[in-house]
DNA sequence: AGATGAGACTTGACGTCGTCAAGATGCGAC
DNA sequence: GTCGCATCTTGACGACGTCAAGTCTCATCT
């Protein structure tokens, strides 16, 4: 087993977390290589060794941002009973992941940042995802068992991460209209309700036709 | 009035032009002023006179693309008389103006590359949240008119929005799984009758309980 | 028609960045 | 105890963004 304490104790990670907060800091565009060392406290060529580029330091930090995501979601599976109360979960989960760890969020999606491919990464989202589906196929089972799963789960995960990065353009609107924006957590549900019940469909538990 | 052909003809014009075809290829990482000054044939120094620094051009390619966004959503509304049809055509425009001018979205939504409250990008953003404010509003007018308006834009914005951040994502799950992604507009699609019929609701003309 | 002034663009420089190569250093294995 | 390898440092290179100064071009005024 390595001992993990040479010089620094254990360099990766401390460069993930030197890495997650300059981005969360500064955003994609602010990040740089040399100040995550710089505030790591080694020499600029020191991530090279562990991550090769920057990219591959990138790649790390997301493959950490999906392992968040999919803790969280599973955490907030077994919140509730209902389904729908649970996917309702799922999402305000999903957008306190965002705001929790801004700086992973910042590349998660970001193929010209993050190497696509990547085991770690692969795994992990595909475990997020795995959560995601359970949970929207509880809510099919409800009722409408023709739908499409990968629709219906790819309509939710699109319209939280869709909330993540639009929230700040609607806080922009809603000032421009003289009108405060919702909370964000407060969004998902909404939204998640939303999509749930349909624009012009009954309530929740409506039984329909 | 300025005569509009000096060295160059409209070198700001060339240079959002070249600054949008350089993003489309490289993604936001891969932006270079000094790049997009190359491919316009004119000096290093060239894009400052006109746009201050990189992110002043940056916001100037968001705001075309916001009005890329208004041109081609109002033309959508014009296609259908029905206000789900109209709804869903607004969708598939959202996402052809993203594979269509994927340099533009690149930056439209990221605050770290683009000032925020430029007047151009307000404005603009505000006439594409309005031509997707009223079509909205349209549907919610067939039945659920308790419904917030706001709070159903914003879920079929973020779903477009999350959709076209994700559609890759969504074919490395699906390759993974050795299944074929559908097409992005054709997602677009399915996404808002989606949320217009909701999970458990009924079919879009189902009258309900 | 020639001078003048403002805008458009170039040239050159500076510090920072990512990356590579070569060297130093410390730990574990034999 | 020393040998080997992983770890980290130092130094260098070209590319980048930005600023300052200079050059050029056109429009206007007399």
């Amino acid at each position: 087993m390595p001992s993990a304490t040479y010089h620094h104790g254990d360099l990766p990670a401390a460069l993930r977390g030197a890495a997650a907060e300059l981005l969360a800091e500064r955003g994609a565009a602010g990040f740089s290589l040399r100040e995550v060392a710089r505030r790591a406290g080694v020499s600029h060529a020191a991530p090279t060794h562990h991550f090769g580029d920057s990219t591959g330091l990138l790649t790390a930090v997301a493959a950490e941002g999906f392992m968040h995501l999919t803790l969280a979601t599973r955490a907030a599976t077994a919140e509730a009973a209902d389904p729908v109360d649970r996917l309702r979960a799922l999402g305000r989960a999903y957008v306190r992941v965002a705001v929790e760890h801004p700086g992973h969020c910042a590349v998660m999606f970001r193929s010209d940042l993050v190497h696509d491919g990547d085991p770690d990464v692969q795994t992990w989202a595909m475990q997020a995802y795995d959560v995601l589906r359970a949970g929207v196929r509880d809510v099919l089972a409800l009722r409408r068992t023709e739908l499409d799963v990968e629709v219906a789960c790819r309509t939710c995960w699109s319209a939280m991460q869709g909330l993540v990065a639009l929230h700040r353009t609607f806080e922009h609107i809603d000032a421009g209209e003289g009108r405060s924006t919702p909370d964000i957590g407060d969004l998902a549900e909404r939204f998640t309700t939303l999509i749930v019940d349909g624009i012009v469909g009954g309530g929740t538990d409506a039984p329909g036709r």
